[in-house]
Parts: C-alpha cells; sequence; structure tokens
DNA sequence: CCTCTGTCACAAAACGTTTAACTTACCAAT
DNA sequence: ATTGGTAAGTTAAACGTTTTGTGACAGAGG
C-alpha cells in the first residue's frame, strides 16, 4: 500500500472552510477559535504536513542553508557543522553538508550546486574559491558566512580564530619554559589561516628580540605526509631545535609519526606542541600539549549570524568575530628554565 | 543591486520558442538542431538555471536525500557519509545530513524532519528508532537502506560489515600468536554489532575448544570513559589476560589512555587489538593492530543501493550487503608462540 | 437607524515547472 | 494522389502553496 499525502486542499474539504483560511491558520494567523480547532482536528485526522516545494516555490525560500567544507573526515570542521546543524534546526532549517575534499574545482562546481539548490544562506570554509562567486550570492541575496579563514577581493561575513595570537601564546608557552630555538612547521604559504598562525611565531620572537633562524621556519602543506617529512628534518639538523610547534592537526600527526619512529624522546631531547584535537593528544605517550579552537563556539557564531542575515539584518556588514583559542597543556614540553 | 532569476519563461521569449520545447530540451528530449543552438545560447545570454522548487512541486521528487546518523564527530561514519555525497552528487542528488548526538528522542525527530522536507530516499546509521517510522517511509515509496546495523520489526535494506567474523578473526589472530587467556571490551548488550562481535568473540572459542573465563567479557557503552574504567578492570586481575581487543574505536581510545597512565607496557605485558581508526593505529607507540572497516565500500553500496531503490527497481528486497573487515598489523601484539 | 471600524473568511491569481493531448510538417510507401 | 507514420512543436492544465484584494458580518458610536 502506498499512502498519499493530503493536502491543504483535503484539509479545506474536510473543515468546509476554504484553502486561504487553512493557509493562514498554518503561518499562525489568527482564525474564529472554532475553526481553529476543527482545521487542528483535520490536520490530526488527514495527517496533513505541509509541502515544502509548492511553498517554496511561492516563498522563493527552501528553508534549507548550505554547508561546504574541505572535509567531512577533519573533526575540527564537522565539530562546528555538527552544531551548526542543530541551531539551525531549532529554527526549522535543514542543512545540506558538501565537502570538497580540497579540490578548487569541486569547490567551485559545489558552492554553484548548493546555490542551484536555492538554499537561504551558506556556510562555507573557503580554500580557493572564486571571490566573484561570493559576490554573486550575496548580490543574489543569499547570505554566505565564512569560517576559519577571511578572503580577499569580497566584502564577507567571518567567524574565524585568532590565529596569529594562537601561535604566538604557544611559541611563547615554550619562551617561558626556556626554549629559545622553536621550529614551526607552517601550513601552506597561500593559506590565510597559515600566514596568521606564521605571523604569530614572528611577532612573538620580535617582542622577546630574538632572532629568528630562517631555517626552523618550515612550510608544509597541512598534510601527514609533510608533517612528518618536516620533524625529520629538524631532528637531522646540525643544530635542532629544541621545541617544535606544529600548526595543524594532520601535521601533528605526522610529526609524531616521525617521532615515534626515531630514538628522540619528548620531552626530554624535543618539546611539542600541536594543534586542533584534544582527544589525540590525550591518547599519545607523552600525552601532548596543543592549542585547541573553540569549535562549538565557532559553530555558534556562525549559525546565528547567519540567522541574523537570513531575516535580513544587515547590521555590521561585514562582520569579523574573532576567537580565542587555548592552550591545554599535556607532557610534552620540557622546563628547560622557568620563568614564573 | 539584488539579481533576479530568469525562468524558462524568459528562454521560451528569448527563443522565440515555446515553454514545452524548453522544458523537453532541458530533460534531455531531442529538438531541432537550430533550435538546440538556440536554447544553449538562451541559457547562456539569461544565465538560467532550473528553478528546482517549482520542478519538485510537479514532479514530486526533491533529489534530496537525507543521511541520519548518531554523530558527525565520529570518523568511521563521517567517511560513509562523504562517500555517500559525493557518489549522489554524481547523479545531481544533494545530501541533507543530521546527526542525532546518540539520543532516542532525536532520532525519531530528526527522522520526521527528513520526511517533512519529502527527501527521497534515506540512509541511517540506526540506533533506537522506531520500526514503525521506516515502515511508514517505505509505505509512502521512500526508500530506507539500513547502515552498520539490522533492525527487528521491519523488512529495511541494509549495509553492514560482517561484525561476527571480525571479531573471529581479531581474536583467532592472536590465537594464532599464542594468546590463550583474551580479553574483551564490548558494547552495550542491546546494540546489534556490539552482539555480533561478542558471538564472534564466542564461537572462535568453541571452535578452538577453549573455555571461555566470564571475568574476560566485559561491557561497555561504546565511549571513551569505558573503555578506561575496563582496560583498567584487566590490568588489576589478578589472572590478567595476556591480550585484549577492543571493540570500537571511542573504547580503544580510552584503553591506549588507561594503559599509558599504567606502567604496563605493549606488548611485553599486555597485547592489544584495537577497531575501526587507521590514523590513531600508526600515530600511537607502539602501533597498534586493528580491526579497519570498509568504510568507502559501505558509502559507496549503501549509495548505489539506494539509487536503484529510488528508480523503482525493487528487486532482492530487503537486500543485506555484508561486508569482510581487515586486519591491518601494527606492533602491538606479542608473539607468544607461532603456529604459522 | 445609519455609519464606521475591525475581524474573519473567501476567490482567484500567481510562483516555475512538467506533461498529456493535440497540431503541424514532412517524408515514405501504397 | 492518398495514406500513414514520425519527429518536433504547441497549448493548457496541473502540482500545493501564499497572497492580494474584497466582501460579509458584528458591534460601537453617533
Amino acid at each position: 500500500m502506498i499512502l498519499i499525502a493530503s493536502t491543504i486542499k483535503d484539509v479545506a474539504r474536510y473543515t468546509g472552510l476554504s484553502i486561504a483560511t487553512i493557509s493562514k491558520f498554518i503561518n499562525g494567523g489568527s482564525v474564529k477559535e472554532v475553526n481553529r480547532q476543527r482545521i487542528e482536528e483535520a490536520i490530526r485526522a488527514l495527517d496533513f504536513k505541509v509541502n515544502e516545494m509548492a511553498r517554496g516555490l511561492k516563498t522563493n525560500k527552501t528553508a534549507t542553508i548550505g554547508v561546504l567544507i574541505p572535509s567531512l573526515e577533519n573533526i575540527f570542521v564537522t565539530s562546528i557543522v555538527s552544531k551548526v546543524e542543530s541551531l539551525l534546526l531549532d529554527y526549522g532549517y535543514s542543512t545540506i553538508v558538501c565537502d570538497y575534499r580540497t579540490d578548487r574545482e569541486l569547490e567551485n562546481q559545489k558552492f554553484d550546486f548548493l546555490m542551484s539548490k536555492s538554499v537561504d544562506g551558506i556556510i562555507l570554509v573557503p580554500h580557493a574559491i572564486d571571490a566573484n562567486k561570493i559576490k554573486e550570492a550575496l548580490d543574489r541575496d543569499i547570505p554566505v558566512i565564512l569560517i576559519d579563514r577571511a578572503m580577499k577581493g569580497v566584502e564577507c561575513d567571518v567567524v574565524l580564530v585568532d590565529n596569529l595570537n594562537a601561535a604566538y601564546n604557544a611559541v611563547e608557552h615554550l619562551f617561558m619554559k626556556g626554549h629559545r630555538r622553536v621550529g614551526i612547521i607552517c601550513g601552506p604559504q597561500d593559506i590565510y589561516t597559515a600566514q596568521e598562525r606564521l605571523k604569530g611565531y614572528i611577532r612573538v620572537h620580535e617582542d622577546y628580540q630574538l632572532e629568528i633562524d630562517q631555517d626552523l621556519i618550515r612550510y608544509g602543506d597541512y598534510e601527514i605526509q609533510s608533517g612528518m617529512t618536516l620533524m625529520n628534518y629538524f631532528l637531522e639538523m646540525k643544530n635542532p631545535p629544541t621545541a617544535v610547534f606544529v600548526t595543524n592537526y594532520e601535521m601533528t600527526l605526522g610529526a609524531v609519526m616521525a617521532l615515534n619512529s626515531s630514538n628522540v624522546s619528548v620531552p626530554d631531547q624535543l618539546s611539542l606542541i600541536g594543534f586542533d584535537n584534544i582527544q589525540l593528544a590525550n591518547v599519545i605517550k607523552p600525552r601532548l600539549s596543543i592549542v585547541v579552537q573553540p569549535m562549538q563556539q565557532i559553530g555558534e557564531y556562525a549559525a546565528n549570524l547567519l540567522l541574523r542575515r537570513m531575516k535580513g539584518d544587515k547590521g555590521g556588514f561585514p562582520a569579523m568575530l574573532r576567537l580565542k583559542t587555548e592552550i591545554v597543556e599535556g607532557e610534552s614540553v620540557k622546563v628547560i628554565n622557568s620563568y614564573v
């Protein structure tokens, strides 16, 4: 047996009222008490549900928002998505999630796809998307919220963490324990977050009036393999750093793998500060000190900002919400010399 | 400036053809070569995109499928979702992802939500959902594919791994290396996968004619904390096992954390086989031997089956696709006695 | 008793497609 | 020359809502 959904017409017939009245009721308009009851009964009896397609056709709203992310297998990102999804659901929005597997082509393509689905808003963790696409969405009155990375070439709301000071604090933390030669494994030079983190590294050196050994700055690609390679590079230096700061999760994994297959002991011979995944940090021996980002909060801010924009509130556009990271101390940093 | 999207009418006007012809063309019907060119030009010039809402209203299809999962922060699940999403996108479907945070209430609620969005199909990693809900979806001709767990009380397609033999093989692997006292950290007794894994543990003991010490069977809740607690239980036994098999990822994390804070060395004093996350396995020292599930494949099978069902092909319903796991050897299992 | 005001209900048009039924044009076969 | 068939195009209805403009009615104020 195949069920067939009932429509507003059926409800109208059942109650003897007109379609318009039913529609009014559904959308919170006021109807006579006696009618209210009959409508409610009819809806229950007929198991009526609004047809969102028909509604969407009229209102030009889909009650759907699009989320476009680099990867669904990145816990940093999915935590945020999870929060966003649940918050928006409370307001009746459903969330279409697309990942673009860090592929430039796919990123543009899936953005178009979301637009073609006429979502009411977009949350995007951008990588290499064409700024014009975002402009176009904005012109079509589809709000876009960027997460984690600001973009040049377009005015757009963005929620991110203070990456500069995240790095600043992590390296300062090492300074406080007496380290002076600190290596950094950076992300790609063309990625905003990576640039910011490197800036923090440089600025803290300036503030402490320490000269920077350029050999201690290494650029990776945010993937496991490069974390491994670059950590090995540090291990084989004639004059190696006493501590290394790794600037994202995947490269932290790689760095730990490199250390495991060497016979260098952490933190005795080398101290380490990683990034992003607290679960990982706790399961490694010795427990890893890491920089954690407030993922819940990022999701929350992004979702709320998007809701405001979708309501038409353009206040403070373009907004930049900049959240703070935190250092969770493990046992991977040696105290050479305590200054506190 | 706010752009306003052009419609099929505009294209008709631009080309001088009728709406119906344009529609036919869009949907792959054949038109005269000269008209084809004009239509294509018009579409380009007007930047025409089909309005999916209007189309959906007519066809009663949304080109949208729903995915309902226990958590977006579970890499096992998100890997599958990622695969599903990309496969279905190739066929023009978009994917609405909902997680229910292992909450029974939320699970039922979000299932309803997906139904109210009139998705064309649903992929569900079920936990405690009401079987009637699934029946109702099926009655409405919305195909549902279960992942990872079969369900009683309703006939439904399901894609899962052979959990029984996964456990069988893992424990047999330990037997082959000479272990005879093997502890198991199981999942909740009311969860299908957990039951299956325990059955495998029991069956392999039967096949090897080894008696089972009930103290070596411990039930957790698939969360980190219980992995920790139960591993500590094993460590404190008077007559501890020589090896432990942990049956999911989170509890594996917990078990490793427990081992790290004890002074028991792996694999010398205790051998360990974990579950599910190969990245984790490689980053732990010593590298962990684990059971890995073919997540890509699961996603692939589920997506393809769903596509078939959505096309109306009911062949072999209800299908049960049962995939095989694999053991990835690390260095966490000691050879007491090699039989090979 | 008349008019004004406010509340509620209604009819009908519109949103942008698809599709069934129909027309036309052309060509081949009788 | 007539018939039949096929391919391409057209017209108009339908999908299930929202919304605009009206009208009906009741009670208040004069």
